[in-house]
DNA sequence: AACGTTACCGGAAACGTTTTCAAAATTTAT
DNA sequence: ATAAATTTTGAAAACGTTTCCGGTAACGTT
């Protein structure tokens, strides 16, 4: 029992294949009396229209990348997730692509796009700073970065749309907290550091910042570099503590490293937060159930999810310009943190 | 400058299409020094070919589906990142779906190969016993199942291949370590309950059996059903601890879960392991970063995937058949159970 | 009654490949 | 050298749709 195509189900109803077409399609130019009629066909026939045919026909697939920056960080598992079911809900079909850490992430973009024909991407993730903009300007395929370093430049055409937050700005909030609200002033910081505009080189600056408008001096040695896994930061924990700084609070800029430092705090004995106070960043859930619980600067995933497929949309019906949109983050208070004595 | 199309480059050539096609397609009947000509105007211009057509011709797509169960189990996301990397390996593009946790497996495998055109399929998870196995009885398309509760029946013809573990025998093997190795005899189980012969419901299984061949009684009362999250995990133990009945072990049937219930035993004050030991089942690394690290059983993630890739792939290359795959586990000892006095 | 509109439908030409079949070119055998 | 066998190529027919371009039928307007 072969798939039946239009054809069949234009014998079958006794109309022509273009009628079909237009059933399948919801074109209007068709009585309701034959849509019914044909559409009952197809039910019980469980037509189900080719797809590759459609895509060759019109040139355009139903296909939205998705590239990942980085492997393994529940950071983006959950807005993949909630981004696949957008997906789907707009009968388009999700076609995901990791991309390791360090790969050119507008390349692999623009080779994704090219190769899978894609109708969209969105870029979850990744350095994409210092990018050629030239390489997406034969490219009619909408792009939204999120989650990424891009920052606005101000008069340049947009060829993309992002949703981002402000990386500066909300470390420079969980540090100030650490500062002005608890009281440290030995505050160690472990961060990621490709790239001088990386994420982690902008939470670094905000960390900076901080310092100076408390009024602290910075010192370089109380500084750490990993990448964004447990094991990466367990090890720069380890160096931080035995370099014998007195750091009484340290800032990890991505909650799974958090994790990571703090097992490396309580495997030495040592208490969080009575000896050493762990702020982390991202806010997923897993900093919620460590034990301490990991005080955290939230960003907004859902929404940052949600707005980057909205956005997408709009800008693959052709109904909004590139946008680029900032949200807020935000400081969730839980054990991992005190006041110093 | 639209996107080339093999005709174009059969003129630029001097060539005719087919033969480009042939040279594309690696075709054995093609000179030598005529392939090399054509590829290089293929590299020149940059052509790619049209897939939609490609598939369209041959009526088969280079489409892979993944469909897993569950919402957010890391679990899992390290398996799906390593099948993606395969299968872009071999050329092929995966789509992901997800599916909830109250949603008909199989159904949507079945729905998912026919409207994705879809090659070949791995489910990760689910629940896969009792389905009517003549749902696949049309389908040409290979299906192996992975981490799912499918046992093998005897003698029916293979209608789809699965890799999964003994998950009755390695939950035995885990609370028969708590019994007999660490002297414990009130173990708590946390457990997840869709369907009597779902994965939770096996563990459960191997957990009575444990009990019954170290001559311990079985007390309903020591049973709790949760999902595959912290949160319901961490209420379900505190349901647990609320009956006070002296449990001094608790299994619980997945990591994410038993770092859930182990924030609920710690918030309470009690300690882990002096107060109660805590087994998990999975060995995600996440398990291994808690504090105290979580003993567990680790199932061999990366085999899995790895195995189901591979299985797959010699399906659709017809080189192998279906196959059941059952792998070991492995019994990690950390920190969170140890003797009881 | 004749006309112009409109709503609905069908025919047929694409879309960009792969593949079959046969022809042309080349090699090998006689 | 010629014939036979082999290798390499080209022409053209699919694959299953969408869509343009007309055509018919039904309807309202004068």
């Amino acid at each position: 029992m072969k798939n039946l195509n239009i054809k069949d189900i234009a014998k079958i109803s006794g109309y022509a294949v273009s009628t079909v077409s237009r059933v399948i399609n919801n074109h209007p130019d068709v009585k309701d009396e034959t849509r019914e009629k044909i559409l009952k066909i197809i039910e019980k026939y469980n037509y189900i229209p080719n797809n590759s045919a459609r895509n060759l026909k019109r040139s355009e697939s139903k296909n939205i990348g998705v590239l990942v920056k980085g492997i393994f960080n529940p950071f983006f598992s959950k807005m993949v997730q909630s981004i696949e079911e957008r997906i789907a809900e707009e009968g388009y079909t999700m076609v995901l692509h990791y991309n390791d850490e360090n790969s050119d992430d507008i390349e692999a973009a623009v080779e994704l796009i090219k190769e899978k024909k894609l109708r969209g991407l969105v870029c979850l993730g990744g350095n994409f700073d210092e990018f050629d903009e030239s390489q997406l300007i034969g490219l009619k395929t909408p792009i939204v970065l999120t989650s990424t370093n891009i920052v606005e430049k101000s008069k340049s055409k947009k060829k993309f749309s992002s949703v981002i937050i402000e990386n500066e700005k909300a470390a420079f909030k969980a540090v100030d907290y650490l500062c002005r609200l608890l009281g440290h002033k030995k505050i160690g910081i472990i961060t990621t550091g490709a790239g001088d505009r990386s994420i982690g080189q902008l939470r670094f600056k905000g960390y900076k910042k901080a310092l100076k408008q408390n009024n602290i001096d910075y010192n370089e040695e109380f500084l750490e570099i990993g990448e964004y896994t447990f094991e990466s930061a367990y090890k720069a924990m380890n160096r931080l503590l035995d370099k014998d700084l007195g750091v009484t609070a340290v800032f990890v800029t991505s909650d799974i490293m958090a994790i990571g430092a703090s097992k490396a705090i309580l495997s030495r004995g040592l208490k969080i937060p009575d000896n050493i106070s762990v702020m982390g960043f991202d806010g997923i859930e897993y900093a919620k159930y460590f034990h301490p619980s990991i005080t955290t600067v939230k960003q907004p995933q859902e929404e940052m999810g949600n707005k980057s497929i909205e956005i997408l949309f709009g800008l693959i019906k052709r109904e909004k310009k590139h946008q680029h949109i900032i949200l807020e983050t935000e400081l969730i208070e839980r054990e991992s943190c005190k006041k110093i004595l």
